[in-house]
RNA sequence: GUGGCUAUGGUGUAGUGGUAACACAGAGGCUUGUGGUGCCUUUAUCACGGGUUCAAUUCCCGUUAGCCACCCCA
């Protein structure tokens, strides 16, 4: 009991011993009274805020994004965050960890059950559906950028809310339809400065793998007790999964199991040789993985994800991935209509973008190479006036009018690295004009106010 | 969901059973008329909660979060 009492004692004598000498410290400004602790808000588990010092990277990505979808003829669709939850279950499977373990299910205010969207592409598909997409042109080639959500556990490179870029081509089944948009995907990535492999395989139709996967049971279970217990139990669960074992006494049986590519029916195998003659075609280099299947159930002959290699990251190095999903549509009530499409995790890709050129802080400001200094309340106020009248013609410059101190002012365009000051004082202010500093030689001179703009246009015009 | 490691200012790091040091960043000042240097001031209940102790930021437990591996995936 001792103790109890004790912590109290404690800290009412610590209180005052450290508020005593702050109190004496803040002579001239009255203290202010210490405030209550108060719990602050912080953003939920694996969300994340976007900081001004990713901006960069974000603009890049998306201009990319922007540029390459429109080089190949897609078009931006932007779809609901919010979906009826069905929508998912149908399309990405019950019994996927996406639908049983990560999605993020609410009831909205009449009882319906609604979900975050973990994924883009049932939400296209239903679009597509809805709007009767399947009368215009065909394929119908969207692509989009945006949150999606999954109450996984967080770690680097992943997170509970996480962007996508992705693309989807709807209406047609041809092998060229499949590398073109294997071909979008990589390029985006590369066009990033970022080398990436295409691992691709093909599943087949519905059936081929209902008839590989009995065959693959069989020959797991023959060998049952040689395997990891992990992997026993998918065995049952999702067997497909053991191909990708990481337990090292799986693998030797991995190698000697039955591959998927000798079950596809005669149709699929063409298609898929189709696939690959059009990969080369294109200049995409890519790597057969026979292990390689997807965790959602939509996906029929050709599956392939982006990994990049950089050493580190053993288990975040996939990029995104897709695939063909012929099924799909006709699932979610449409007509039968074969698709295929891909998305790439804009978290990952960041990553190694930042990684690539560290260092490099980014200062803030806009990118003039003029700042606009003032000094004194009234040219302050007439600084203001003299901004919006440069920007008005064109002539955006960097300021900070908040700064009283011309010396504070000078320090900001220095760290803005902008090539000329522009200085507004009490005395150029009675005389109608201004003083344009050269940052380099420090030399300055005066100008007449009218004529600032031209002058300005002249220093912009030099300094490219 | 399972296991492991970690937690010190805005950031990166020191450090100690007797309430914290350094660098950078921020704000203000030395100088309301001049930046890249200089100097000064200022910015931390050492994640949260509990326990052991005369005393805990330091040792122990729990929580939370981050990271790593697995699961899975982007």
């Amino acid at each position: 009991m001792s103790p109890r009492k004790k912590a109290p004692v404690k800290k009412a004598a610590a209180k005052p011993s450290k508020a005593a000498p702050k109190a004496a410290k803040g002579k001239g400004k009255a203290e202010v009274p210490k405030k209550p602790r108060k719990k602050t808000p912080r953003s939920l588990r694996g969300m994340k805020d976007l900081l001004p010092k990713d901006e960069s990277y974000w603009r890049r990505m998306y201009k990319k994004a922007d540029e390459i979808s429109a080089a190949y003829e897609y078009q931006y669709i932007e779809t609901p965050i919010v979906e009826e939850a069905a929508l998912f279950v149908r399309s990405i499977g019950k019994g996927t960890d996406v639908v049983d373990k990560e999605m993020y299910v609410f009831e909205d205010r009449d009882g319906g059950k609604i979900a975050l969207r973990p994924e883009a592409t049932a939400s296209i598909a239903r679009a597509y559906i809805e709007h009767g997409l399947h009368s215009t042109p065909q394929p119908s080639k969207v692509w989009y950028c945006g949150p999606m959500f999954r109450y996984d556990r967080p770690q680097a490179g992943r997170y509970r809310e996480f962007h996508q870029f992705g693309a989807e081509s709807i209406g047609e089944r041809s092998p060229v339809v499949d590398a073109e948009v294997i071909a979008l995907g990589y390029n985006f990535i590369r066009d990033l400065g970022i080398e990436t492999t295409v691992y691709i395989n093909s599943i087949g139709t519905v059936e081929d793998r209902e008839r590989y996967l009995i065959e693959l049971v069989g020959y797991f279970r023959s060998k049952r007790s040689y395997l990891s217990d992990l992997s026993k139990k998918r065995l049952t669960k999702n067997p497909l999964r053991i191909l990708d074992s990481k337990e090292e006494q799986d693998i030797p049986i991995v190698e000697e199991a039955p591959q998927i590519l000798d079950w596809l029916s005669e149709k699929s195998r063409t298609y898929f040789m189709q696939v690959l003659e059009y990969l080369d075609e294109a200049g995409v280099p890519y790597a057969l993985k026979p292990t390689l299947v997807r965790g959602l159930d939509y996906y029929t002959d050709t599956v392939f994800e982006f990994y990049v290699e950089e050493g580190e990251t053993g288990s975040q190095s996939a990029l995104g991935g897709g695939g063909r999903y012929d099924g799909l549509i006709e699932e979610l009530g449409g007509q039968p209509t074969p698709a295929a499409g891909f998305a790439l995790g804009l978290e990952r890709i960041m990553r190694i973008l930042r990684a690539k050129d560290d260092g490099r802080e980014l200062v803030g400001g806009n990118d003039s190479k003029i700042f606009f200094a003032q000094l004194g309340e009234q040219s302050r106020r007439r600084a203001l006036g003299m901004i919006e009248g440069l920007r008005r013609e064109g002539i955006v410059v960097q300021h900070n009018l908040a700064k009283t101190s011309l010396k504070a002012q000078l320090e900001l365009a220095n760290k803005y690295g902008v090539t000329h000051a522009v200085i507004l004082g009490q005395k150029e202010l009675l005389d109608g004009a201004v003083i344009i500093r050269d940052m380099e030689s420090g030399i300055q001179e005066i100008v007449d106010q009218k004529k600032l703009g031209k002058e300005l246009e002249k220093i912009l015009k030099k300094g490219k």
